[in-house]
DNA sequence: CTGAAAGCGCTAACAC
DNA sequence: GTGTTAGCGCTTTCAG
């Protein structure tokens, strides 16, 4: 029978034939209390019914919600779209509901959108944004409010990354010793001339990576000349661009071309294979090309991208753990691994 | 200056020397009843303050709330983190904040998270769920319960798809004349003979682009002989693993092999390239491959995919009007894109 | 064990 | 214009 309007617990325990208290104890409330007969009938009544506790009511009267506030770049991006997978299977494994809001890598936007979380007292937000060096700490004090507000938050963040905000769990993902163990597998793989595409310096993420690579490639004496650090968007796009100009340069003869190339992400390579190949080129045998993630969708490309595998669903479930106060900690390692992109 | 707890509007009320109702009305009921005066004072205080109203009382006060609930099956997936942001952005401009919940595919599931979505009393709720055919009706009755709610619902549904819930609205993707179009256009191509790797036949979007692929291959006087369609699961594994049946028994003798093959998804498609070439055969050489929907993420694959574009993002925030009732409707159309992965 | 009643934070008549 | 006062749907003392 569709009922009109929505059900209320009134109704439910009016058809039950007891009080409102009653019938909230045996539909929510600590268990044990309830006679049996009671429960039942409220039970009953509230299946006939299709009675659905509505949670805002909940949320306002018990001054906790159930709900845990994402907050991503851009959730098309398969990285973030991993994460989300990741933390909206441990939310439901912990009874909340997702909520997620996109930043669209805008700073700016940034602002607002923590505004709009803070307005759904969230028990716990995620934060998994492409963190900015030197960050403006209005951002910090927006989540400050959060923090204050008794939300749990947790961000991602890099293991070359400065301060911690107060008050926020800091799940760090290892971008700096996962891309110098990149580098020297390579090296040891035979490569010997190296550039990289280094995406957005600004981010920490990318910037991470960038310096991790560096780093590792000095612990082997080599070194990346300046001219073949090109930072771009932090795109596909981006990385098309970059390898373009490195192979502009290489074919005016205004420098040769490194036999291999580091992009701080997958999606970057990817862009770079198909710059390599729209020359003439042979990727993974002119010209080497390695990334940085590992994302399962680009798992099909050709060559297959040497990179560094992230547990990028782990890393969203354990996030939303760590907010929840129910990760121990621990930072997330990216373990390298080799494929046909540099094999030479 | 950190506060503990949490701001109510009663301290804004009262920091700004105005009464509740007062500061409630300048910070967001009907404007224009408060005195400019007032108005600063009451912005003022809540901006020292760093006030948020909380949405949650909001809703419980005003009957109506300000989220807007996406289901989708696996956010993972491409096709729905695609639609996902289209969403999220639309809700956006709508004042309106998503809340994402995923079934994983699973039918079952589908009526807890339904039950979940149903607490959240959602201004609108977008279904892009892939529909399975033969529906249980109980998913129907969730839905009615939504409607009845007072929420607008939009559903994402084929072409070939049958009954329509009343109450909710449809988007209807043309995955069956889309499907048509890419079957003629392989045709006029010079492709005589095909096979389809057909996904999952009981789910809607699958099974319509079979069908209209059949047909489509039908008005050219083609058909596709039976041991020719193969089922398989709905997923990049699933188009690896039919190609590779269909391999295994052209290798065996027992059946030739088609000049072209249509995977029902680009996902998919990538798996039977991947399985063609594990046979040391050339995709789009040897046998084509065409597939579906266009993922942005797989434009670099090598061969690049001929297949049907849709427009995912601008579907997502179309459902999102439909929902909520700004949208005139009408059909979403693909777009044939014929490429390497089909060139002979 | 159960019911009556007082909120939770905010909005919306309804007066003044 | 602004304040008072009921609610919104639900939880939770506090008595019985």
């Amino acid at each position: 029978m569709p009922e009109r309007g929505t059900v209320t617990l009134a109704d439910v325990a009016e058809r039950a034939g007891v009080s409102l208290a009653t019938a909230s104890r045996a539909l929510n409330g600590s268990a044990r209390k309830v006679r049996q007969e009671s429960l039942d009938r409220v039970h009953a009544a509230a299946r006939e019914l299709r009675y659905t506790a509505n949670v805002q009511a909940q949320a306002v009267a018990r001054g906790t919600t159930t709900t845990l506030a994402l907050v991503v770049g851009d959730i098309a991006d398969p990285y973030f779209a991993a994460i989300a997978a990741g933390a909206i299977r441990a939310a439901d494994e912990a009874g909340l509901v997702v909520t997620i809001t996109s930043t669209g890598g805008d700073a700016s936007r940034e602002q607002d959108v923590l505004a709009v979380v803070a307005g759904l007292r969230p028990r716990a937000v995620v934060l998994a944004v492409s963190r900015r060096l030197g960050a403006t700490s209005d951002t910090g004090a927006a989540v400050q409010a959060l923090v204050a507000g008794g939300a749990g938050v947790a961000a991602l963040v890099s293991d070359l990354d400065g301060g911690s905000v107060p008050g926020v769990e800091g799940l760090v993902i290892r971008n700096l010793s996962g891309a110098a163990a990149l580098a020297g597998a390579l090296v040891e793989q035979g490569h010997d001339s190296f550039a990289v595409l280094a995406g957005d310096p600004t981010l920490a993420t990318a910037h991470a990576r960038y310096e991790g690579f560096v780093a590792g490639l000095a612990a082997h004496g080599l070194s990346v000349p300046d001219q073949w650090v090109v930072p771009s968007a932090f795109t596909r796009d981006g990385g098309h661009q970059a390898m373009e100009a490195l192979l502009a340069a290489a074919a005016g003869g205004a420098a040769p071309l490194p036999r291999c190339v580091f992009a701080v992400t997958d999606l970057m390579a990817v862009g770079a294979v198909a710059a390599i190949r729209e020359r003439g080129l042979v990727p993974g045998v002119d010209v080497g090309v390695a990334g940085f993630d590992d994302v399962r969708m680009l798992a099909d490309v050709v060559p297959a991208l040497s990179t560094v595998r992230l547990p990028l669903e782990e890393i969203g479930a354990r996030a939303v753990r760590r907010a929840l106060g129910t990760d121990a900690g621990g930072a997330v390692d990216g373990e390298v691994v080799l494929r046909a992109s540099t094999a030479r």
